[in-house]
DNA sequence: TCGCCAAACTGGTCTATACCAGACGAGTGA
DNA sequence: TCACTCGTCTGGTATAGACCAGTTTGGCGA
């Protein structure tokens, strides 16, 4: 520990490639969403193998500095999207307002029940009618999260004919006059894990956000239960109170 | 993908071996804070190398099931504990409530100076006076986060000679009368690196929350400004809203 | 009995290599 | 011109070792 001097000697030596890497994206020698060296390259530089050059990239990758794309390469990862998910808010409208290109792909609507796990969640019973909604949603080209929606068919009818592809927050307060009150968040740091790592084109295991709100209007009548899977580098959680 | 049977097949050998881990505990075969067998044994038992079996337990500390003690092995996850962020609130009290057991060690209090970051974050001065404490926090013996919390001497007169190994909330409240008001909290998954992985006596690139609050009091006068650095697995963060 | 030390064990780091599967681009043929 | 094919590139998975640095434990000696 004593001896670790200008980041040589002690430090294990996959530390001391994260750190001349990490040192080039600091100095902006490689800028956000730019492509690294291939690993082989990268450990020919560093004269080490790949084992341990993948080493300093998935303490990259953990730290949120970098990010990989299937058999594509390791990308520098760019800011992350400031989100506040206590907030009613339009995913589009706060990329945008961020300066980043939104994207929003639907990928499922379905009418089914309401499951026991729902019903813990959502406060209706095993049985009641659902709709179930799933999308992807990128930005700047980059697929960051999946989300499952379940929204109640009771306080919206006909909900599921509608396109979900713009903000389902405008198509509540617009055609329902829904004013969503009392929300209920959870989330936690998770792995990725496959029916979500598969939709955004990531390998099982990759570090994650989970998040999940409730949402009841002003009559405290259930209105949807949101379920959202991030990309762990993608985003930073910001909450006012009071 | 699709001749995916029985988790034979296609899958890649370390996600067979996780799912054969991760059924274990589930079905209650290894309980919270129990030791695996050592990875040698696992590589046996599994036919296959040490190296394959570290991908496997990687994958399963990711998704927040394992976590390693240094040079000791790998251990069943406890539940997470549930925080909110936005509540005053004593660590130890909420801790108590969910039947865990809680510790506090005071690292380092020490009076000093803002600095340019800590000004943009507080809204005083660059130089103004300001007093740092460091803490690390237990649950059942684990560390579990590190924080380090910037008080404001100008409202907290003598703040620094108190005992800080008990509630902050409490000692503010009832010393100083102040009703903490508009916090603003930001949040992120990342890696924990070094003076709070060395300080939770964990690796270097362990996953991690970085959790900062700003609170004020009543008055709108800055009271404190708190970052901590949490285990990914440890916590699930809860918020309610109106 | 008690303290200490050494052996056995743990994970942590690292080398060298191999083959696979998907992405991509250059070139070929219609 | 355009669609397709095929080699080359990428990371993904896996083997088979090696040595190091802390932890734990059991036994030995005082």
């Amino acid at each position: 520990m004593q001896e670790r001097v200008n980041g040589e000697g002690a430090a294990p030596l996959y530390l001391r490639v994260r750190d001349q890497l990490a040192n080039q994206i600091e100095r902006g020698l490689l800028s956000p969403n730019t492509r690294l060296p291939s690993e082989r390259i990268l450990a020919e530089e560093h004269g080490t193998t790949r084992v341990t050059t993948r080493l300093a990239l998935a303490q990259l990758e953990a730290e949120g500095r970098i990010y990989r794309s299937n058999r594509r390469g390791w990308f520098v990862s760019p800011p992350r999207l400031v989100y506040n998910p206590t907030q009613d808010y339009s995913f589009s409208d706060n990329v945008t307002s961020q300066g980043r290109t939104p994207a929003t792909e639907t990928l499922e609507v379905t009418a089914t029940e309401i499951s026991a796990w729902l019903a813990a969640n959502t406060g209706l019973a095993i049985g009641d009618p659902i709709v179930r909604l799933r999308r992807r949603r990128q930005i700047d080209g980059r697929s960051v999260l999946v989300e499952n929606i379940y929204l109640n068919p009771t306080r919206l009818p006909g909900i599921e004919s509608y396109d979900f592809n713009c903000s389902l927050w405008k198509l509540l307060k617009e055609r329902y006059g829904v004013e969503l009150r009392g929300k209920r968040i959870e989330m936690f740091p998770t792995a990725l894990v496959d029916p979500q790592a598969e939709a955004l084109g990531v390998n099982a295991g990759t570090a994650g956000l989970y998040v999940t709100r409730c949402s009841h209007d002003a009559d405290g009548c259930f209105v949807e239960f949101d379920e959202e899977f991030w990309l762990h580098d993608t985003l930073s959680i910001q909450v006012e109170v009071n």
